[in-house]
DNA sequence: TTAAAATATGGTAAAATTACCATATTACCA
DNA sequence: TGGTAATATGGTAATTTTACCATATTTTAA
């Protein structure tokens, strides 16, 4: 087991904070199942359009997302292959963590 | 594939916002390959003794470690099996996205 | 060339996160 | 009982994140 550093630890944390926003969690989830533009990315998420782009270019920077220009659009697409692994983590604990309230509730 | 709502995509937000810090990232890479009490992370951490506690407080409200109380010492581990895939995706990101800005700048 | 559509970006106020200090609580031991 | 160790928690200042408005930029169509 190798030891990580603490930069290491840091280039991590700003993947998983890319991650860490409702709104950005949604976005992924469509464009895993198609890529989408942003005014399409818009209505989907229900906030201002500069709010969604900005929420776009995050998970850009962190190498997330791609895009794909046509014309004055923007086609984001997602640039990993392991995002369901990684959600169905998040549903086990969300789902391990619901068991566990309610078996202390007996 | 099942419309979610945007509670879901909230609790979801919760767990990877848990996830989403240096400091908490280290210790759940400790704790994965042996339970640790406070003052051990702590050393480890290298902050303050409240402040790795208030971090273990978040990632136990989430689910995401288990604590275990022998005398006024509390054994913290994961709560979830799933963590290792989950960091592997993380890295694949790292790696591919340092392996994309490697050839943008040829 | 103008106008409109699509997207990105600067600015800013509000909210959330973070770290540390001080201190409370609990357990153990002399 | 008093003291110490281990952990948790309240308070607070500093930082970060977030959302929206206004506007810049780019592209297409009239």
């Amino acid at each position: 087991m190798n030891k990580k550093t603490p930069k290491q630890y840091e280039a991590r944390a700003k993947v998983v904070k890319a991650l860490a926003h409702p709104s950005r969690l949604l976005m992924l989830d469509l464009l895993q199942q198609q890529e989408m533009n942003v005014r399409e990315l818009t209505i989907e998420v229900e906030a201002d359009q500069s709010t969604v782009s900005k929420h776009l270019a995050i998970l850009k920077e962190v190498g997330l997302v791609e895009v794909r220009k046509e014309g004055a659009m923007s086609y984001y697409r997602v640039a990993c292959g392991c995002l369901s692994g990684f959600f169905s983590c998040i549903e086990a604990v969300l789902q391990s963590d619901l068991k566990d309230r309610q078996e202390s509730m007996q």
